[in-house]
DNA sequence: CGTTCCATTGACCAGGCTGGTCTGTGGTGA
DNA sequence: TCACCACAGACCAGCCTGGTCAATGGAACG
């Protein structure tokens, strides 16, 4: 993919990118140390300053394959053609999720960077981005008349997208805290639960349409 | 209050605390530095040490400290009379973003040390208490009776206590990019908007009663 | 007044860790 | 045989670490 890695062994460039991520993602960039990561990844110090000519250079480079990485996922395997506010959703949350057990180090990673004030760069770039994600999410090709007559519907999609969201969260810190692999169908039935609640709560009984 | 650090200048101690828990709160224990944190304290290196026999026994002093602040907070400042259980959500909300409005260094730093692995023994503290207390709030004498007949009330709370919990993150988030005053009324009249199509979703029409 | 007490200062320390450099080395392909 | 280059790891100056300690100055007390 004409990656400036594209020569290094993939053992340790894998190994790089993990350990990489994983210290940029528990220390902010000060505090990150490159000794660390090439300690972890049990590459030699030369090795990393042979690809890379600084520790800026590299992290620099990590923001980038992180954000193409998650946008590509999300670009194309979205099934754009579902216009069911619920099922979209449910798709992007099982994406982010499935990224979060591949790569376990990328999200982490993510959030840190997003939460650290300064690189304005990247942080416009995922700012700008993510809003127009978000529109074609939940409102471009998105079904609302689905939705019961009284309800307000933004904030209706806001409950549904925190529900989400923080069930996601405390799924992925129980997989933290025990060792054993993450239950996919156990996940999809969680959240299905949830969203039975919640379409139950907003949606017109039957999926009758209303009238606009 | 019988507190070690009561001989000490008030001004002081206060610079102290806060830098300290900023401290903390951004890097973890290992990381962090004692150095940093008299800087930022305009307090001379010994007078920490005058105060505290190393950095762990300051960080132990942090944690203790932050716990009982919010533990006593809670307890103290709940309306343990009102039994309506979105009443009693928008309560806690209410009081931990006070909290965060007048000690800001305070929740990070708990939810740092939170997410740290290690410190085992205030871990189980926060943990065993703050079993018992989601016991006491959302159990403990609350009217389940308003909920309709056919929704999970389990699930129901679940969402709700997200709903909560997400918007208070947000409003802190856009509270911290904003450097004015927070807006106490607006917050309410924003969660109170939520709580009510939550509550026209969970809840019996007029408040009927349910008959078990 | 002298004396004791103690909060407070900041220079100081040994040593660990920092980002980054540089000289090899060994394997591969021509 | 030679050029190439991925890779190793010893090495560097210097910053920063947690912690120490002698000195100071003001208040309380006699």
């Amino acid at each position: 993919m004409n990656d400036r890695l594209d020569p290094m062994d993939p053992g340790k460039r894998e190994r790089l990118l993990r350990s990489a991520y994983q210290e940029f993602g528990e220390n902010r960039y000060g505090k990150a140390s490159t000794n660390e990561i090439v300690k972890r990844a049990k590459i030699s110090k030369g090795l990393l300053y042979h690809y890379f000519s600084s520790k800026k250079e590299l992290f620099d480079y990590l923001c980038e394959k992180a954000f193409t990485r998650i946008v590509d996922a999300i670009e194309s395997e979205m099934d754009w053609e579902e216009n069911d506010l619920f099922e979209r959703l449910k798709n992007v949350a099982l994406i982010k999720f499935r990224i979060g057990e591949e790569e376990p180090y990328l999200l982490p990673f993510y959030t840190a960077i997003y939460l650290e004030r300064q690189e304005a760069a990247i942080h416009k770039r995922i700012e700008t981005y993510t809003t127009d994600l978000y529109r074609r999410i939940y409102v471009e090709n998105v079904d609302l008349k689905k939705f019961k007559a009284d309800v307000d519907v933004t904030k209706a999609i806001d409950i549904v997208r925190w529900s989400i969201e923080k069930y996601g969260e405390e799924a992925q810190n129980v997989a933290l805290q025990s060792e054993d692999e993450t239950d996919y169908n156990a996940l999809i039935n969680g959240i299905d639960a949830y969203l039975a609640i919640l379409k139950h709560a907003f949606y017109n009984e039957n999926g009758e349409i209303k009238n606009d």
